[in-house]
DNA sequence: TTAATATACATAATTTTCTTATGTATTTAT
DNA sequence: ATAAATACATAAGAAAATTATGTATATTAA
């Protein structure tokens, strides 16, 4: 896990992103794919996701669909249009940043 | 300029890179040192800058010299050896995320 | 020469964004 | 049966920034 102060700012761009790549996730499965994906890096926490989805939802960017699974609600979240260029937007932003970084830090990141 | 959330969270980092790099500099200098090495996309502001040097004093990792420049005082902030290895620290912490995020987001970035 | 901009510090109020804690409830594994 | 995992949600508090404000000197441009 990264000291904390580090992640912030990234998770509306994790999540519009992911939601970019698969046509509709839930909030558990955003937290086990971004757990998955980064051997346990990055965790994002219950507290800091579902206020940011039920925000973007808000402002148009996601829409959701409720579905029963058995006997739990799972509450589906998929990217609307305007949310689709939003997401290549702060990709895009967050490649320059790295980009910024890689140059202020005179970092050598060792790229797979 | 980036969106504000982004360079949250990496502004310690880039205090304590930049004076392991110098062996002293004061507040105003390292808001120019990182404007012009970013092209003006990175503007630390005096509000964030400021209280982060006096707390990194506080806590050992930044000791500091006041000097009469003519008729103003500048205050230079030199980095300690624990400092140092904090910086170190986190610049390699910075680093893994990078390659973390590049993972996650599937990011293709333009290296130099 | 005077007005604006740059240099140089500092702090307070507010906002944003996150963590931590708490709550409910079902399902699966031990 | 009990614990852990699945699945949602919100509220209180903390952390870290922005924005605004304040003081003061030095330099540049009108």
């Amino acid at each position: 896990m990264y000291s904390s102060e580090l992640i912030k700012g990234t998770l509306k761009t994790i999540i519009l992103k992911l939601l970019s790549e698969n046509e509709k996730m839930y909030g558990y499965e955003l937290t086990q794919k971004v757990k998955d994906m980064t051997g346990g890096k990055i965790q994002l926490t219950e507290g800091a996701l579902y206020p940011t989805l039920h925000a973007l939802e808000n402002q148009g960017i996601l829409t959701t669909e409720v579905v029963n699974v058995g006997n739990r609600l799972r509450k589906y979240y998929a990217i609307t249009p305007s949310g689709r260029k939003i997401a290549s937007e702060k990709v895009n932003e967050f490649t320059d940043f790295i980009a910024t970084m890689i140059t202020l830090l005179d970092l050598k990141p060792n790229l797979g």
